[in-house]
DNA sequence: CATGAATGAGTGTTCATTCAT
DNA sequence: GATGAATGAACACTCATTCAT
């Protein structure tokens, strides 16, 4: 807190200075994509000299896979911060209400989406990254959780199994939706969330068993928008 | 000052000429994206002169302009030519599996979306005609067959309403799967859209109701591919 | 006069085509300069395909070549056409006078100027033409006057001999303004070429000689415009 | 994707890097007019790379402007410095003699005319300046001396006056001459400057005055070239 | 003859990358 | 290390010229 008189360095040190230019370099990419992004333009938003950026990054394609990797480790972060201790239909809301607030509703993760749709054919390995490091777990979540609730007796065992995807699609949509419609056809995405988990629940729902879960409905925070 | 060599020059029909350009701009665009696309190569692939393109077209936009609306046209088409005359599940069935046949299981439906997704924001009026064309269409056609069905009380009223959105999710979800993976991470897209179709089902079905519409499962033609 | 009924050609005789070509050549040659005029412009013009150009003309040099040509002889056709019956003062008058009708308040004639002087490196047989067909005779004409005006004592001997051009300079130096100036910074024609002639015609004057000539100033009409 | 060779770069300071552009801009520019210059042999004369033109200029006709704007400032200065101590015909001739010594011998000044006549319509711009910064002033400085003249009783008063141009008019037909003619129909400048001054003292000489001026004539230095 | 679609070398301009300072 | 001037291959686009129709 206390402010420190410069102990040595003249310029910021090197990991801050990379920073700076991860932070520019992804604005840039996320406006304009990796072919139309502009080093120059980069450079102008890091604040630093054209010729500083090949000091840190080999070139441009080191530059963008440097940027979403930077992007998709704190994703993965989130994703992994444990749930809470409920069970069945509420820990699946809970769940999925996390890939709201971690995903839909945040634009680095929209960024990411948008940028491996668009040239994940061209760096093969940042979507394999992709997958393995957010889409894995993501899914072995779900799977856990369900899994959890056929246990449990409260999910239906046949459905859905084996696709997990089918779970959270919804959210992708919504993030697909943002991305292509952006303010033009606004989702109202608090309602829309709603409809997702209460349709998901009732998808899941062992209809055999006592509808005991129902009354959780609606107990999940609305999101922050 | 110029010299030429040998034109080899063969008239065809104006149409047929700019088809030929269209077809080969999709190709490159759909492989790089607007601004890594090539027009030398667009006219390598059109088997052209590079200046016979501007001929056709005022300028690379409007090239990429033409290209995705001649992308968008016939999926509206595929859209619209009405389903059978079935209701409630069966024909939500139905109207899902064609979803499956002309977006998620065709190239250039996939491509589209890839080619919005990534530009989408520096060409937002095709971002509108997507949505005025498909979007709207698809969700009015998904509409109507849950009101059907609801009127007819086969499906449960309160369910989804409002965003027929989450009852196609998953199929979009497929489509950023092949997009994002491609042959990495095959999708058993058959299976997946059966697992899509039955949730969607559960999730719809009055319980209420006498359960007699489970049979028509599985009847919906396996797809392509 | 009478209407002929179309005798047998289609379309124009080759003659009047080239005119029409030419015409419409001269025109964007005028406003563009050789290397910015556009032969697609040109045909436009000319209302005729651009090919059609080629028919008539080996390449675009050989169309600037005929355009200058068809400029240069009608001006020369007017110097010729012959003088009064005056002598002295009074003719040289008459001739400056022409030369102002003819070249300096005729658009063609300055256009011509602006494309020999811009061009002219390129095409120094033009130059050449313009010298044989315009420079000289002009030149010659005055010339006559003077030697004439000396035989007759009424212009002094020694003045601006071998340099006729010196007399005539004022009038080109009027072309020059229009073409940097145009509307800009207007030159009041009428007046300057009054100047002109009499500071031309007190240059020449016998000091010696009775001022009878004097009479005949402003004789001259005024110029058309 | 882009590779480089052995860019053997120096680095003159950002004032001489210009001032090679524009030197070897201004050759080129004189050469072939403004549509006919090629920015390729511009960066060739200049022993420049062609990106490194538009580090300096924008595009190619703020490349021109600048040529153009450095043209006329030298000229301008070159009119300013002042004239010496003499009146009347002496102060006269002593002008005139350094327009020819700095226009019409100088072929930087004459270029400049070529490129203004020729292009001046599309950089209406540059006609103007060379108004302000060369014609008024010339125009100017004429007129005191003539005003001065008039005033010591040595010139005329009603000659010429309101048109100061066409004193100085055969001096700008000599520059149009050598544009036109250069090498092919060699113009004697010594003799005809001479011939020019003295036409010019004999038009304005106050016939009324004793006839002292006279003894100045051919007193002025024959001019460089 | 006339047309105008087609050609492709050649333009102005950009921008990732290098390197002298 | 940091800079930004310099590089030049590569690009979108032009336009004189050709020739099948």
């Amino acid at each position: 807190m206390r402010q420190k008189k410069q102990p040595f360095r003249r310029r910021a040190p090197r990991a801050e200075r990379q920073a700076q230019i991860l932070a520019a370099a992804f604005k840039e990419f996320a406006a304009k994509g990796y072919a139309g992004a502009r080093l120059d333009n980069v450079a102008k938003r890091a604040q630093v000299a054209k010729g500083t950026i090949f000091l840190h990054f080999r070139d441009k394609k080191s530059l963008f896979r440097a940027v979403l990797r930077s992007l998709i480790h704190p994703v993965r972060a989130d994703v992994e911060t444990g749930g809470g201790e409920c069970r069945g239909e509420a820990q699946m809301r809970e769940l999925l209400s996390r890939i709201y607030a971690e995903v839909v509703e945040n634009e680095k993760a929209r960024a990411l989406l948008r940028l491996l749709i668009a040239e994940g054919e061209h760096f093969p390995e940042l979507a394999q990254i992709y997958y393995q490091e957010i889409i894995a777990p993501g899914a072995s979540a779900i799977e856990l959780v369900v899994e959890d609730g056929i246990d449990a007796g409260v999910f239906e065992s046949t459905v859905a199994r084996g696709f997990p995807q089918i779970l959270v699609a919804p959210a992708i949509l919504a993030v697909v939706w943002v991305l292509l419609f952006g303010r033009r056809h606004l989702l109202d995405i608090d309602a829309y969330r709603e409809a997702h988990l209460d349709f998901v629940a009732r998808g899941l729902r062992n209809t055999a068993h006592e509808d005991a879960s129902r009354t959780t409905t609606h107990l999940v925070p609305g999101g922050k928008q």
